[in-house]
DNA sequence: AAATAAATATAGGACATACTATATATTTAA
DNA sequence: TTAAATATATAGTATGTCCTATATTTATTT
């Protein structure tokens, strides 16, 4: 990971259920889009894991299909991500508003 | 903590930061300011090890005064905070993006 | 002066997010 | 059919962020 000073980890879970309100996606579809954005790509020990730990909660609901396993939101999971939203932009929102403004 | 469903914790130093560019503050003020936005206020036991982490590091400078201790940022500091906004916006921009819209 | 309050400090524990490394299943290519 | 590529899975390690609990320091109050 690159460094940034501070500690930039976090917020992969969250992620992980707002891009799939996006769009129904596999594991490595996923890794992809956070990359896009993260600009580093998370490796396989850490993406899979969250899956897991997101579908042992019944946030999201994973479909084999070949060698994929293509993950969409459950009901709860749509629920959980609006709430979380709320919070990350209480928490966070102003320090995405300054850079706009800049 | 509340219950977010996905993992809601982490950037507490990159909001420290971020805080700490606005205001010269002490521990207390800056657990106060998080609370105004997290809705939680962090417990002594959170905050000062990451006050002390940031020392270590040189991205913030703290004067005791009296029973508190200030903090400001250092020059590393602010270059630290310009590099992780930049960062986190692109990460996270989108979300607060399709909250505004909404 | 003694008790209380305010601010800081630190030990010890849990967990998510990172990593590397290894392994397995399935598909595609040679 | 064998080899390579793709996608997933899991073990093991490290670190920051959370907590509770305890302790210390300094200022205020009685």
């Amino acid at each position: 990971m690159e460094d940034y000073g501070c500690d930039m980890r976090g917020m992969l879970s969250f992620q992980i259920l707002w891009l799939l309100s996006k769009k129904v996606m596999n594991g490595e579809e996923l890794a992809g889009e956070i990359e896009k954005r993260r600009g580093e790509k998370p490796k396989a020990g850490t993406i899979y894991p969250a899956l897991k730990g997101l579908s042992s909660k019944k946030l999201i609901f994973g479909s084999k299909n070949g060698k994929s396993v293509y993950y969409r939101l459950t009901p709860s999971g749509k629920k959980a991500l609006d709430h979380a939203v709320n919070h990350f932009c209480s928490s966070f929102g102003e320090i995405l508003e300054s850079k706009t403004k800049a």
